[in-house]
DNA sequence: GGTCAATGTACCCTTGTGGTTACGTACCCA
DNA sequence: TGGGTACGTAACCACAAGGGTACATTGACC
C-alpha cells in the first residue's frame, strides 16, 4: 500500500482519480484536463497503474483508463486505528459539557 | 489536506505516526526507533507538525510529540466518495451469484 | 558561570521527481 | 502501403527531498 500513498501525494494524480471517479477516460482526455503535457500525464498514469489504482483497456489506438477503487481500501484500512482516535476526541468534545469524562485513558 | 497526504508519503513519517498512536514520545525516542540520524528525524517532525499531524509540548530540554489524529479526518473525507465505489464492487462481487445485477450503471 | 543533555538549524551532497521536447510504435483508414 | 492519430518511452534538465555532519540554542544542575 506504500505505492498507493506515494501515488496519492501528487495533486495531478489525485485530479486524474477524481476524473476517473466519474467515468473512464482516454489518456488524451486526461491530459487535456491537466495543466501539463501528454508525456507527463502518461508517466503519472504509469504510476497510478503500478499502484493498482487504475486499469487500462486498449481500444484501437486509444487507451481507456478506469478507476480501480479497491486499491484505496488499503488506505482506508491503514486509517482505521487513527479513525477511532479522532472520533473519540470528537465525542469527547461534544459530550464533555453534558457528562464527565467517562472512559478517558 | 494536501500537506497531510504529502506527509504520509514518507515511510519514516508514517512510522512516527504509528509510534505516536500508542503514546507521546520525545524527539530522541522517535529518532532511536528510526534508521536515520536525529537531525533527519527532526526535519520529519517539522513536516508532520506543519501538516498538523502532531503537536509539540516542551518539557525542559525535551520536546514531547503527540499525535493529532483529527488531521487525518481530511484524508478520510477525501476517501469518502471512493469508499462508496469499492464497497459497491464488493457487494456486487458477493451477491452476484444470488441476485442479478440490480443497480449497475 | 560552566557543563552536560536534548534538540533544532545550517550547510552540503546525492537522489528522486516532475516537466519538456523529440522520437518510436501500433492501429485505422484511404 | 502511406499517412494520420493516439499513445508510450527516451533523453535531458531543474528543482525538491531526504540523508549526513557540524554548529547553535536552551534548560537543568553543580
Amino acid at each position: 500500500m506504500d505505492a498507493v500513498l506515494q501515488a496519492l501525494a501528487d495533486p495531478s494524480r489525485r485530479t486524474v482519480l477524481e476524473i476517473l471517479r466519474r467515468h473512464p477516460a482516454t489518456a488524451g482526455e486526461l491530459a487535456a484536463a491537466l495543466p501539463i503535457a501528454r508525456p507527463g500525464v502518461s508517466r503519472h498514469l504509469r504510476v497510478l497503474r503500478e499502484a493498482g489504482l487504475v486499469d487500462v483497456r486498449q481500444d484501437a489506438q486509444r487507451r481507456i483508463y478506469a478507476l480501480r477503487p479497491e486499491a484505496l481500501a488499503g488506505v482506508d484500512q491503514w486509517l482505521e486505528p487513527y479513525r477511532a482516535l479522532w472520533q473519540n476526541r470528537m465525542d469527547a468534545l461534544h459530550t464533555e459539557v453534558a457528562r464527565g469524562k467517562r472512559e478517558r485513558k
